[in-house]
This record gives C-alpha cells, structure tokens and sequence, in this order.
DNA sequence: CGTACAGTTGAGGAGATTCAATCATCGTGG
DNA sequence: CCACGATGATTGAATCTCCTCAACTGTACG
C-alpha cells in the first residue's frame, strides 16, 4: 500500500494535493493552485464500513464520490428486490457519474469492504467548473470515459463467452492495480463470485468453474480470494480478436 | 463533401430554434437569446447517402454530432474487421459523445438511411459552455444519460432472454418515435436484422425467429422492416421484472 | 429476369443455467 | 478456545436456450 499515509484519521483530512491518488482522481488536470478552490467544496474522508451505502438508489442526487482507498460496488435493484451489479470501483475512480442527469440516484453504491470516500457536490462543482475550464474538461473526459467503459462492457457481454468474460475482468483489475503501483499480477479480489457472476452475467458456479478451468490450464492460481497471475498473455490472448475489453491502460474509470 | 441543398419546408439552413427538435437536442436548456451562440458553433445539415459515414473510428476527434432526421448506427471494428453495433440514434440524438475523452473516435458512425446530421465542435461548445452555466449543464446531461442509457443496456445484454432484448429494443424504438410526435405503435425499422442481432448480442436466425414468436402470440406484426405493436403491454410486461430497460421516457440519447 | 441480399425456417450441437450436494471459511457465542 | 451456524465456494448431472450450419423464400434492383 502507501508507505506515507496511514489509515489513521489524519490521513482523512488531508488534502488532494497530499492524495497519492491525486493523478487519478479529480483534480488531474487542475493547477496547484487551483487545487485549493477544489478543496473547499469536496468533503474529505468518510469512512464506510463493509456493506455500509455511499448513496442508496432513488434517494436524491447531490454528489458524486471519490473512492480513496477499499473498494465500493454499484447497483440497481428491481421492483422484486433483485439485484444487477453495475460496476466495482477502486481508490482513485469516481462513482456517481451516471446519475448527474438525473433528481435521484439511479444505482446504490455500497462498500465491499472497509472503504473511504471523498465526497462531490455537484452543484458547487458545476459552478466551480464554469470558473475552471481545465476542470470542466477534465470532468467531461471522465464521464466520456464512463460512456466508453459502459460500451466496452456492453460488448464484452453481448458477444463474449464465460471464460472472455472473467479473462477481461482479471486484466481490468491487473491494470487497475498497477495503475496505483501495486502488484498486476497478485491481489485480492475485493469482491465475491456471487457480485462477479452477476456483474459478468454469470451464474456463480459458472464463474467458480471457469476460475479453476483457468487454473488447471496453469493461467492463474486463485484461492478463495487471493489471485495470482501466472500468464498475462495468455489471458489477453483470449481477448485478441476483440475490440479491447473493459478497461484501457489510460482509462481512469470503473469497470 | 459538405452538401447542402434545402429541402423545400424544412431549410437545412435553418437555425436550431426553428428545428422541430430542439427540445430534444442540445438547446433544451439554452435560452433563445443564447441560441444565437450556439448556432454559431454548430454547422448545419450535412447530408449523408445510406451506408455514408458521419465520422470514422480512429480517425481523430473533433466533433459530436446530432441526428436531425433519418437513423445512425454506431459500430467498432474488431482487428480482424468485425463489426460490433454500439447504438443506434434517430432525430433529436447526439453521437460521438464517447469519444468526448479521446484523441480519436472511439466508433465510426454510419448512416442507415438518408440521414442529415449537424455538426458540433466540441472545442467550440467546451468554450461557449463555460460562459453559458446551462448549456453546460445540459452537456453534463447528455453524458449522464448516455452513461445510463449504456448501463441500461449492458443489463439487457447481461441478464435477459432473447425475447426480452427484442422486446425492449421495440419498446425503445415506441418511446422515441412517440417522443417526436410519431406513431409509437405502427413505424419502419431503420436497420436490417443482422444489425440488431449483432447489436443485441443475438444471431440473426435468433432474431427472426423471436419476431415470428411475438407474432403468433398476436402482439405485433411484422413485415419485413414495417413494425406494428398491438399490444404494448405485453411487451412491458416482459421487462417488468426487469430494472427498467433501455431508454426511459425522458432520455434523449441513443440505444 | 436473374442475381444479390435480406429474411425465414429447420435440425443438431455447444455452452451456460439450474438444481442439488458437498466442502471451506469466517465470525460469533457458548 | 472450540463448536457451531452462516455464508461463500466448488463440483456434478440434467436441462434449456441460443448458436451454427444449411436450405429455402421473398424482395429489391440492375
């Protein structure tokens, strides 16, 4: 992990400029001093518990938020309380995007683990935004981003096969994680087969069966949740003949 | 390239505030002094051929464009040359708002039938947006639901039957072709099957056999590319258990 | 009028789901 | 500290949906 910053509460209060994920996250593309504007509206450090909500769908929409380290999952649920995983987001990607249009959230957003956020008013950024012009673009290329990534998986689902499927998701938390310099080849998964299945549009067993599949070929080793990559080729090898499968080495989105 | 003849009534010179659309497309929230701006930015009716491009994938990116009358589809190539149909857009419908973030677009756009699109700039609207806090706004908008309107679909594609995909891309179809003022009941698909199996993730023999299904069951009828919906409901009711799918009511983007 | 191309229909097969049972892991309370 | 229950994960067998391959029909257009 970060050899600075404790999980302590200290660490809560600091500011994006302090934020190892500070090239992730919002404030990318803006100045220094810029940063401090920034700052002002965006509320640092709550801390979720595992199972604990960011925001509940169809409550009212006010904020995106930043995930700073844990993992948060988003998702719908229908009229029968069942449930559709949208999507996993890690420390330095941005939930919340998909609802900007709209009064009420359209997803829930709860945390698969102990997880702290950093919260976005949209309103105050909207503002903030017109001031800003880097950070009004900026702003418009994530959510451009989040398009691309929801196309991306769009296709990996309409077309691809169980086994394409856990490939790519694999490779897009390899990436992830070498993005903020951790191993790409050895991690936790911070989710359950139950959340990849229905993300994937799997059922459970389908993904239990395809992670041992990819085992016994001598891909990976998994073990409960601990995964370790032992041919990255190969693994993007199954996706060779695709249109490039959930996320992009650049993309700084959610998958 | 740019052809731009009038057709009689409707002057593809004519500004967005006399465009039958413009509660659909971008000026929604522009007030009509701001009009004026705006469609100093934005080039006017160019006219594309069935089969013509709008714009070309990894050609590099300059512009959105909105659908004034006849239908796009939007479709990666794989490396190996095959396609993979992304969306389809009608009249009042932007395009290219994926490829916001990129260098390049990130899907070529091509014309279903004679179609005249308007071209938006984006440097141009970046700029103008940030003088004009509601145009902005309604951009942020526009994103937001093209991210939901992909999430929706990623869901189709993930959880439901053939017969469920089918019925909501009709479903979609109703909507939008209510929304301007059109039969929702009784209109003329603008693409082959092969599209919209390729788009639904469905093989076309699947799609054909699903359409000749509804009409045993008496909910539609199908001739050739000629669509007429008896029974809505019936359709509905296929996708009640279902979070809502493709486009709701009030989105204005793409499917 | 014949050639493409789009669309329909049928038979067989592959992949994923469902149902069911077993095993593993972890947190909790006795 | 261990036993227990609960949840998560794995494995097997049967079923089903959809795909593939193939033949055929309809339609548009030269």
């Amino acid at each position: 992990m970060d050899k600075r910053i404790p999980t302590g509460s200290a660490s809560l209060q600091q500011g994006c400029n302090q934020c190892s994920l500070s090239k992730l996250c919002i404030p990318i593309a803006v100045s220094s001093d810029d940063i401090g504007k920034l700052e002002e509206i965006i509320k640092q450090g709550r801390i979720l518990d595992r199972g604990e909500q960011a925001f509940e769908q169809h409550a009212p929409f006010t904020s995106c938020f930043a995930v700073r380290s844990g993992a948060i999952k988003t998702y719908t649920l229908s009229e029968e309380g069942e449930e559709q995983v949208t999507g996993f987001y890690l420390p330095g990607e941005v939930i919340g995007l998909d609802s900007v249009s709209m009064d009420y959230y359209s997803c829930s957003a709860s945390a698969l683990e102990r997880t702290i956020i950093c919260e976005i008013p949209l309103e105050k950024l909207e503002s903030l935004a017109s001031k800003l012009p880097t950070l009004q673009h900026h702003f418009f290329q994530l959510m451009s981003k989040e398009i691309q990534g929801s196309r991306q998986l769009t296709m990996l689902l309409s077309k691809n096969t169980a086994e394409e499927r856990i490939a790519s998701l694999l490779l897009s938390l390899s990436t992830r994680f070498s993005r903020r310099r951790l191993s790409g080849t050895e991690f936790r998964l911070p989710m359950p087969r139950s959340d990849i299945g229905n993300f994937l549009g799997l059922a459970v067993e389908t993904v239990s069966r395809v992670f041992t599949r990819f085992q016994n070929q001598g891909m990976i080793t998994v073990k409960g949740r601990d995964v370790t990559i032992h041919n990255l080729d190969a693994l993007r090898e199954m996706l060779k003949h695709e249109t490039q499968c959930l996320k992009s080495p650049e993309s700084a989105t959610s998958a």
